[in-house]
DNA sequence: TTTATAAACGCAACTCATTTGCAAATATAT
DNA sequence: ATATATTTGCAAATGAGTTGCGTTTATAAA
């Protein structure tokens, strides 16, 4: 796994103290993160602003990816090496544990291949499947 | 198609005017509908929390489900036949336009039958499309 | 090492969807 | 006609996310 610090430095980002702990927490969840969990997670003084923006660079950056949440909140998570910095590529499924609400993402499970149908012009293939994560089992 | 008068009967509703309307958007309407457009289509003078409290109140009598939208809006769309006053049985899957931002259900397109995977319990399947729209092409 | 500068930050205030409390109105069963 | 639970409207609150702006800081260049 990349230091934090140097993935700053590939993707042009300052770093600071803030967007080091940040990635770090990234690359220590099992699962996807909203911008009050990382408040909560990092403890810092930090203000929400200064959240929202180092994720929105980051996002931008293809480091994160948005994940589906059930009560429609932000929510992200790291990104794999495949992603280059201007084309996301994500091809596994998403999962939304009902009981803790978190959302993992599902590397081992590839999306189906949905084709072109009655005027419908696909671009984009999302699988989202909700149950109970292996820590609410 | 039934008749709204008699949908709501059939859930114990009561039968108002405007929630007799409502369900005639959401049986005219081919896509999904937000509070918002709602309040813009159905041009009446119900305050928003009228809208949103119907709402809520048809999800619960499983006449409408939540559909997945772009900008995290709540979003809905009618219920089939299948579905009981208990339980929801979507097994379609839902389609974004990424011009509109409207959402459609896809009665079409079965989703693929995935199995619990590595300590995840899977009780839930969804499979959302994104691209453009009949019209939007 | 100093200097310049673009990026990152913090604060305050804002937006906007959705929710809540409460009192008044209304549909429907008795 | 009456009673009752449901629905409605208004005002105010909530809460996630955004924007403006002045200040600080990381880093590159002199």
């Amino acid at each position: 796994m990349l230091q934090a610090g140097k993935i700053l430095e590939k993707f042009n980002l300052k770093k600071t103290n803030f967007r080091i702990e940040l990635i770090k927490l990234f690359q220590s969840s099992s699962s996807s993160l909203t911008a009050d969990e990382i408040k909560q997670k990092i403890n810092s003084t930090n203000d929400k602003v200064t959240i929202y923006r180092a994720l929105t660079a980051f996002e931008k950056k293809c480091l994160i990816h948005r994940v589906p949440d059930k009560s429609n909140l932000i929510r992200y998570a790291l990104c794999q090496k495949e992603c280059s910095q201007t084309h996301h590529k994500h091809n596994h499924a998403h999962f939304i544990c009902n009981v803790c609400a978190k959302t993992f993402c599902l590397d081992d499970i590839k999306l189906p291949q949905i084709n072109n149908t009655s005027g419908f012009k696909i671009n984009k293939t999302q699988l989202t499947l909700e149950g109970s994560c292996p820590r609410c089992c």
